[in-house]
RNA sequence: GCGCCCAUAGCUCAACUGGAUAGAGCGCCAGUCUUCGGAACUGGAUGUUGCAGGUUCAACUCCUGCUGGGCGCACCA
């Protein structure tokens, strides 16, 4: 069950009821303050509901249903006088006390013909419009393949960053690229020692080095070509740099920017930050080594900025990377991190509200991590070893439509078992392709069909069957749905809901026939299901996944 | 030891952030095709929501204490 609301008939009848609320001298209680509407638990209860009645009982003495029936009679004579009170079918008093509000069909219809004209930019709104937005994901060290936890991360920040476009935010996808310190350091060393290794001379290869084969290509390319390598760094992070790139394009994911922090150190910027937030208090000496005094921030303890060997941790460079962020013009900022870096929230926290900003100003997202499966087995891995499994294995094992749908499927917060042998097969059981097949099918019928679809000849009144109006319903809550996905960051629900528009239009397809009825009634299902094609089309646009006419 | 997250049907997950009889999918059992794509549809069985208290009209949801799992707690990135 998917709960939904709609946004602008919400909007209305909160604004009703809270007239309807003052109209009985209860205007002024706490409760009536919150009034707000939910989706009923059951599509039994109407459109729309609310608990006000319930919520006031307490202060009123009197019962919940009593007060409720008193609120209807009010709300009544007030949407008399309105126009919009034709959208209201009827407002009934229902169980203990909810006021269930039935919309009428007149007002589905008109939300039909809305999607029909505006297409896919139905559910567009310009809400984000004064917002500059940088989300940054992956941005996972060059210094080897793309792992699940990466695949995930990259489906989550590019489907946000697709619903947030058309929520009319300015996005910008970005990707910091660690390309100096340790890890980069040790990557050079460990092409170095492969290359001495293929050369026949005998080596000890340190645990802590990158053991995967994939350098073992690096070094064979500098051996086979004669290269004459100066930095085995430098190299090797080019070089699987352009790897990474590849693996992204080929996942459909493209990014507007690569940040790199060989060039941010170069630019100064860093020392400038440093210096900025010495000048403001928040930067003390201890132990030969400089601390930002985070604690006085929120955060647990105090953090070293710059170690007592004089190089930089982790966390200078990246105090300077935010503050660049919000020079740059991005008042919002969001960040998509592995699960590793919790413990690391309240320290970037503390350094943005240093550099001035209000920390609400960062959303940080953690992105669990995916269990990869096997015919209901899992997938041993191994990270030291370089034994993991890779966005690319996945890829092609599976294909990009059903990888990104999967790494989608469950809450971004939540863990996620993701069996490749599932994926891989094209039934009922893979529900990307039950997504899918609705849309191919909706193709082919549109296509057979002898008679247009007309929306001036369109008579949607026509349109009475349970199935009917059960997929109008489910159709009219793409807007809403995607102002959910706003609030919680997270594109998953957009992947429950097409199923259930799948499953709507599966439903209606096997109880009706569209051609060959009446001509009347033909255009008025040609209507509906070219509906349906549209929000089909544009929720798996906003996944990245393909809308196959044919399968 | 300190801190954060999780525990719901055999399995994977929901439950509109305190609401109405805790719902889906998979799996299992039984059905539906002279008709627009059967990659579909219909029906059935499955629960002491980890345990024990508390808060209230109402608790899977909030509070307290247990039990069992995951992750953090670097002058690593």
């Amino acid at each position: 069950m998917l709960f939904v609301k709609n946004k602008m008939i919400e909007d209305f009848l909160i604004s009703v009821i809270k007239d309807s609320l003052k109209d009985l001298g209860l205007g002024k209680d706490d409760a009536a303050q919150a009034v707000c509407l939910d989706l009923p638990a059951e599509s039994r209860f109407g459109e729309l509901s609310t608990n006000i009645a319930l919520r006031l009982s307490r202060g009123l003495k009197k019962p919940p249903a009593e007060i409720a029936k008193n609120i209807v009679a009010s709300i009544e004579r007030i949407l008399a006088g309105r126009k919009e009170g034709a959208h209201v079918k009827e407002i009934r008093v229902e169980g203990n006390g909810f006021i269930n509000f039935y919309l009428s069909q007149a007002y589905f219809c008109g939300q039909l013909k809305d999607i029909i004209i505006k297409g896919e930019n139905f559910a567009s709104s310009s809400i984000g419009r004064s917002k500059n937005v940088l989300i940054e994901f992956v941005s996972a060290n060059p210094t080897g393949p793309l792992s699940v936890a990466h695949a995930r991360q990259a489906a989550v920040g590019d489907s946000l960053a697709n619903i947030l476009e058309s929520l009319g935010f300015k996005v910008q996808r970005e990707y910091y690229l660690n390309d100096e310190g340790n890890q980069i350091n040790i990557l050079g060393q460990s092409i170095e020692l492969r290359l001495k290794e293929l050369s026949g001379e005998d080596v000890e290869f340190p645990q802590d080095h990158y053991q995967g084969s994939y350098i073992y290509d690096i070094a064979r390319e500098i051996k086979d070509k004669g290269l004459k390598v100066g930095d085995f760094s430098e190299y090797g992070t080019e070089y699987i740099l352009n790897i990474i790139k590849k693996e992204l394009h080929d996942f459909g994911v493209e990014f507007d920017c690569w940040y790199s922090q060989k060039e941010l150190r170069k630019s100064g910027k860093i020392d400038r930050t440093l210096e900025a937030l010495k000048k403001e208090g928040f930067l003390y000496e201890e132990d030969g080594a400089l601390w930002f005094r985070s604690s006085s921030l929120g955060d647990d303890k105090d953090r070293v900025v710059i170690k007592s060997d004089g190089s930089y941790t982790y966390l200078a460079p990246d105090i300077a990377y935010h503050k660049d962020k919000y020079a740059r013009g991005f008042n919002w900022l969001i960040n998509l991190w592995g699960p590793d870096h919790h413990g690391y929230i309240n320290r970037l926290k503390a350094a943005v509200k240093a550099l001035g900003h209000d920390s609400s100003s960062v959303s940080i997202i953690i992105v669990q991590l995916a269990t990869i499966f096997r015919e209901g087995k899992p997938v041993q891995m191994s990270t030291r070893r370089g034994q993991y499994i890779t966005l690319r294995e996945v890829l092609q094992e599976v294909g990009l439509d059903a990888a990104r749908f999967f790494f989608l499927m469950r809450r971004t917060s939540s863990h996620l078992d993701f069996d490749l042998s599932v994926a891989k097969k094209q039934t009922s059981e893979n529900p990307v392709y039950y997504v899918q097949y609705a849309h191919a099918r909706i193709c082919s019928i549109l296509e057979n069909s002898p008679v247009k679809m007309s929306l001036a000849e369109t008579d949607f009144s026509l349109l009475k069957e349970k199935e009917e109006i059960a997929l109008i319903k489910k159709l009219c809550q793409l807007p809403s749905l995607l102002n959910i996905c706003l609030n919680t960051c997270d594109p998953y629900l957009l992947t429950v809901y097409l199923q259930e528009i799948a499953e709507a239009f599966h439903k209606f397809y096997d109880q009706h026939r569209v051609l060959g009825q009446d001509q009347e009634l033909t255009k008025s299902r040609l209507a509906l299901i070219q509906a349906a094609k549209i929000i089909l089309a544009t929720g798996l646009k906003l996944l990245g996944i393909s809308r196959p006419e044919k399968m």
